[in-house]
DNA sequence: TCTCCGATTAGAC
DNA sequence: CTAACGGTCTAATCGGAGA
């Protein structure tokens, strides 16, 4: 087709979590294994043996028990701290491929390669580096739009002759044509669960149907996203590459539990840290947020027990990032919230109304405090020297039933001295 | 009836 | 022995309250 195309890239790192494992311990190439999300909960990565043993995206550990005993399937829980630092050096890599880049998650980045003399012998050479530097397998889709170049991606990483690389624009209509009426329209990016089934009922099934179905009927029944998504199908970009990460609008800090929290004492002792944690967040992106909700959540998947999700948001007067002015309104509105004879499973601070921190809201009422200003920037800087947590608000931490449960974590091997083998 | 805005939903990873 | 099911974020849309 035409070179006149946009030459997108999306990649991709393949199991990504579970790959970063295997760099320090190769012994495991072959083994069966996945990770767990936070409190050895859920699965969120799996190796492709753990994949063709029919383990899960997203299932229940305790329901793998069985096959796990059965082939000896390894889980660890998730090192974010090492997925962190590998991330950032494949993107560094990346970075220096194209200007145009957008970091898009922990694992992906979309380069535009549009003009490359050599675009075949790039992509692979993009690959073969990332995986020579730090270790990690990629697969790259390259596309005219954002959707068309993730959907590249899912090409490569299912068909082994693509060698990990696969480009769209080098199909004919025709070609293209048959390989979208042999993808399902589940594996386009955006149309997730519940719309696949609403656009079953519409006669849509694969990738063919949606790119060529009626729009006005599309967009009446759908809404713009699914528009939007049709568009990108299409060849048509609606989505633009997102140059600079933007602040974020809202920062949540939540956590399932350990144990079940039955008294408030240690339900405010959680939320403190949740708190803290937070309002570093919204400092280090110099902000601050003038509006604060708290949740509690019990178990929902124990219908057994009385259930009780209550939230509750309350407009700051004036907008802070200081930890110390937010965990007063969250442990306040904490208990408000509490009610006793409740098993609470989670719970979680959220901050929104969020502005940079040169515009402040004027009060006549109440002085801007500033002093705090410089122990809040203290804190950051110790907690960033010697660990999160080394230094915190007085109430947060002191308990300990409500931490997660993280059984199987592996070292920390780029980024903490502890446990490194010193020989 | 319209408009605004908080709550809910759906999606990504 | 039983029970065990993640965390953060965005954008669109819904729907109730008040104008």
């Amino acid at each position: 087709m035409a070179n006149s195309e946009r030459q997108l890239a999306l990649v991709d790192c393949n199991n990504f979590y579970v790959s970063c494992e295997r760099v320090f311990r190769p012994d495991l190439a072959r083994t069966p294994m996945v990770v767990l999300s936070n409190n050895d909960g859920c699965v969120v990565s799996r190796s492709n043996e753990a994949k063709a043993l029919g383990i899960g995206m997203g299932q229940p550990w305790f329901e793998c028990q069985d096959l796990a005993h059965q082939h000896g399937i390894l889980a660890l829980s998730s090192n974010y701290a090492l997925y962190a630092d590998m991330s950032n050096r494949v993107m560094q890599i990346l970075g220096t491929y194209s200007p145009e880049v957008e970091v898009y998650s922990i694992d992906e980045c979309f380069v535009d390669l549009t003009g490359q003399a050599q675009l075949k012998a790039t992509s692979y050479a993009m690959r073969e580096r990332v995986f020579k530097w730090t270790g990690l397998p990629v697969c790259v889709g390259i596309g005219a739009t954002k959707t068309l170049a993730k959907l590249a991606n899912h090409v490569a990483k299912k068909h082994p002759r693509s060698q990990g690389v696969f480009n769209l624009n080098d199909l004919t209509a025709a070609q293209q044509q048959r390989l979208f009426e042999r993808i399902e329209v589940s594996e386009v990016w955006g149309v997730g669960r519940k719309l696949t089934q609403r656009l079953a009922a519409h006669g849509i099934h694969t990738v063919y149907d949606l790119q060529t179905a009626h729009t006005a009927t599309l967009r009446a029944e759908f809404g713009v996203v699914m528009e939007r998504t049709q568009r990108e199908l299409q060849g048509v970009a609606c989505i633009e590459l997102q140059d600079a990460h933007a602040d974020k609008q809202q920062i949540i800090c939540s956590r399932s539990f350990g144990q079940p929290v039955v008294s408030l004492a240690v339900l405010k002792d959680a939320l403190s840290v949740f708190t803290a944690n937070a309002a570093q967040k919204l400092r280090a992106q110099n902000s601050q947020a003038a509006w604060v909700q708290v949740f509690l959540r019990t178990n929902r998947f124990r219908r057994d027990q009385a259930q009780y999700n209550p939230s509750m948001s309350v407009p700051l007067v004036q907008a802070t990032n200081d930890s110390l002015v937010l965990n007063r309104w969250v442990d306040h509105v904490a208990g408000l919230l509490w009610k006793d004879g409740y098993s609470y499973k989670k719970a979680g601070v959220v901050l929104s109304d969020i502005s940079p921190t040169r515009v402040q809201q004027m009060d006549w009422l109440e002085p801007q405090k500033t002093a705090d200003v410089q122990l809040m920037k203290t804190i950051d800087t110790l907690n960033q020297r010697f660990g999160r947590g080394c230094l915190k608000i007085s109430t947060g931490g002191l308990h300990t039933q409500w931490q997660m449960k993280q059984e199987r974590k592996s070292q920390s091997y780029t980024t903490d001295w502890h446990g490194v083998p010193c020989v």
